[in-house]
DNA sequence: ACGAGGTCCTGCGAGC
DNA sequence: TGCTCGCAGGACCTCG
């Protein structure tokens, strides 16, 4: 599932692909991910325009166009944006969402099989409200220890929860912050605004260490996500906790326990290194 | 202000 | 074999 490290490999595999190309043909085989534009303005304004830059913000896809547009992608679980020189094969047009042929061959199709992803065309001025809205970007050389515990103090939702909050701080989902929670050997479940300032800098440092190694890898596939070419990533290979649950800690061996107790969703810890529930 | 829960969507695996 | 059901879950929404 795409989240900042996925969508960062993506946006650099494109960025030389798709950088002063002219987009042509577009098609839109499945309107519901389109939100508030139009099929037909989506496509009038994709055709013929070039590609000014490929960027990411969060865990979303900005595709710059010369026009001063920008495609908006937001992946979600399971959509992905590749860009193909060769004839597509029935498999890679099975669930295609979007497609537009390149100036001087090849195809860039964004394929969603559950299509939980959404797509936005957006002006300079609907940009500026979308961006508003977002965190800082975690990996910005000047987010630094004092910016975290800022947007992560005064809330006494439990620090993971916190940690994934869009608003607070950008792209980090499910996978990444049950990473990080265990290496900084911290209970996924405490109140964010009772973590020790020690705790807080511990954490902020092994976000940015997660996310970094997760992008040196090419990002984590678990099903769908592929990279801007097409390949898998390799960072499922370093996971220490995410999707163990049941299976040995790998630093003490403990069984790693799975709860849903936060915000409903899958939280795999390490009851010895990270702390009983409290 | 906050938490709980519903919604979107399809593939997959468990159970019968 | 073929069916139903629950689950995966990020972002957004409503309700209390």
């Amino acid at each position: 599932m795409p989240e900042l490290p996925e969508v960062e490999t993506i946006v650099r595999d494109l960025r030389p692909r798709l950088t002063g190309r002219k987009l042509t043909n577009p098609r839109l085989h499945r309107p519901d991910v389109l939100r508030k534009v139009s099929r037909q303005r989506l496509l009038r304004t994709l055709d013929g325009n070039h590609v000014s830059a490929v960027d990411r913000r969060a865990k979303h896809l900005v595709v710059r166009l010369a026009s001063g547009h920008r495609l908006v992608i937001q992946p979600r679980m399971t959509g992905s944006l590749v860009v193909y020189e060769t004839r597509l094969t029935a498999e890679q047009r099975r669930y295609a969402v979007l497609e537009a042929g390149l100036g001087g061959g090849g195809r860039v199709v964004y394929r969603d099989v559950r299509r939980l992803g959404t797509i936005w065309l957006l002006d300079e001025r609907g940009w500026q409200s979308y961006t508003l809205r977002i965190g800082p970007e975690p990996l910005a050389t000047d987010f630094d220890a004092d910016r975290f515990r800022h947007q992560m103090g005064g809330t006494r939702q439990a620090i993971k929860k916190a940690l994934m909050d869009q608003r607070r701080l950008a792209g980090v989902g499910n996978i990444y912050a049950n990473e990080a929670l265990f290496r900084a050997q911290i209970d996924p479940s405490r109140p964010a605004n009772r973590l020790a300032r020690a705790e807080l800098d511990r954490l902020y440092g092994h976000v940015r260490d997660v996310l970094e190694e997760a992008i040196a890898a090419q990002g984590t596939t678990v099903r769908d996500y592929r990279t801007g070419t097409g390949q898998s990533g390799s960072y499922q290979d370093l996971l220490q906790v995410y999707g163990r649950g049941g299976e040995p800690c790998r630093r003490c061996g403990a069984r790693l326990v799975t709860t849903h107790e936060i915000d409903g969703r899958a939280t795999t810890f390490c009851w010895h290194c990270q702390g009983m529930p409290r």
